[in-house]
DNA sequence: CACGCATACTCGTATAGACGAGTGGGCAAA
DNA sequence: TTTGCCCACTCGTCTATACGAGTATGCGTG
């Protein structure tokens, strides 16, 4: 390996910025510039100790910088890494227009499959229950609804979390109420069902996660989740369907076309 | 005030969760409680030192968990407090159909005034340069650009950043390239031009800020960003135009009207 | 050869102490 | 009363040390 001198610096202990930060800053141009690569180790905290002449909480704290900053991770007896950039997911649009919904599949599985990647879904749960505060204002003023919860995993990695809240006089006793939904999903089982389906309203926002995301993501520090709320209009103009995704931010990219006029 | 035990409880030693980590649950629950309300002061780190019987580090390292969450921010000098959570702006999709372009103003202004905001558009900059890989691509392949960056602030507050890109060809020598773009902004140029512009592409991303970022939002920590990449298409099919924004992600909802079918 | 253990190296957690710097209140001097 | 300083309290930074726990490697034993 290249000696460490030549690839980092040393600390300039006349500047106002903290000593962990200047650590920091150059173990991040290091990154950028491609000194260490994606999921390449870092020098060992004890190597940085000797190189900088600092302490070992001094180290410690720069790298608890760049780990906020979603740049590196830390393995437990193996030692820190740069984060490799898993590849990103591209959701057009148009995934729940009616022509995608002929098939059998699920979208997550056919796009996946598309990609080359390994889909799996579980945690696959349908109950009914009661509807929250925001839940019921979205659907309409409803009290219970039914819930179906599941989890969607690429390659073995959980990437999103989604939660479907249905008006329980629309999905109670139908298909949608089991836990497979058949062909095309629960909007072509509402679509059977006279809820010919009109519009969609997304909502999204950016956020930390919760710790509970953090397990059921298994998320790495640094990570932010995208939160998308769907709620599906039928020709009637009700909503028949609201659903609450999370998903790990640095699997994602969402694409969407507008209308100019 | 309401003393401490009564609100926080104790240490289980034999718990194989880290010291820091229960201390951080116990401040989180108590949060998420209620007990500490929006920017209200958290208990200092000595009275949690004498609270809990753990040294100041371990206090420290738990207010760091939280940080990183963007549940509290820490000022020097005065206490760590419970993040407030700033109002958000709801940017809808519609917002750049041409009917809302008819008036003078931008799209920015109208709708912070409406809010009750008092909305600021500053480091305005318009110069050419050269054409990054990605922009050149996404506007077919063009050498130079008229760039045109901005930043905005919403009370006070900076809450997003953006740089549109124009081809040269279209843009250079109209008032696209003044500071003013004159009223109804550069799509009404483009139009005026003859692009009459058919339809958009939005592509967003969430992540952690970058340093430089982190500055130009004032972002606090745990507070990551929205990357928003617009595209604009004229009748012909050519892209005219890449927004490039970043949004400091506490700051808005994005949200979508799609079509079913 | 195969297995298992010792060992060295990694990061994780925690303690104790020191000094610096920003903030705000109280007190003393003008 | 007003001004200015001091001090107490706050978080920020850094050092030094200790032990625990996960990982990998190599060597010795069976």
């Amino acid at each position: 390996m290249t000696s460490l001198p030549s690839i980092l610096g040393g600390i300039d202990p006349t500047s106002d910025r903290a000593v962990f930060r200047q650590i920091a800053d150059q173990l991040r141009e290091a990154i950028d510039r491609g000194r260490f690569k994606e999921g390449e180790k870092l020098p060992s905290e004890a190597e940085l100790v000797e190189h900088y002449g600092v302490s070992r909480m001094t180290v410690r704290n720069s790298f608890s910088v760049l780990q906020g900053e979603g740049l590196v991770h830390a393995e437990h007896g193996k030692g820190v890494f740069v984060r490799p950039r898993p590849p990103v997911r591209r959701l057009a649009s148009d995934r729940f227009a009616r022509r995608h919904r002929e098939q059998g599949k699920s979208a997550f599985i056919v796009e996946a499959d598309a990609a080359g990647s390994h889909p799996k879904v579980d945690s696959l749960e349908v109950k009914e229950e009661k509807a929250s505060q925001d839940i019921s204002t979205r659907l309409g003023s409803v009290r219970r609804v039914l819930a179906r919860r599941r989890r969607y995993l690429l390659d073995g990695r959980p990437v999103e979390f989604a939660t479907s809240y249905l008006p329980l006089d629309i999905a109670r006793g139908t298909q949608i109420a089991e836990p497979n939904p058949g062909p095309g999903g629960i909007y072509a089982r509402l679509e059977e069902l006279g809820h010919q389906l009109d519009h969609f309203e997304e909502e999204i926002r950016a956020r930390m996660p919760s710790p509970s995301e953090v397990k059921t993501l298994q998320l790495a520090s640094g990570v932010p989740v995208i939160h998308l709320i769907r709620t599906a209009f039928d020709a009637a103009g009700r909503a028949v369907e609201v659903c609450d995704t999370v998903m790990a931010a640095d699997a994602y990219v969402l694409s969407y076309q507008l209308p100019a006029n």
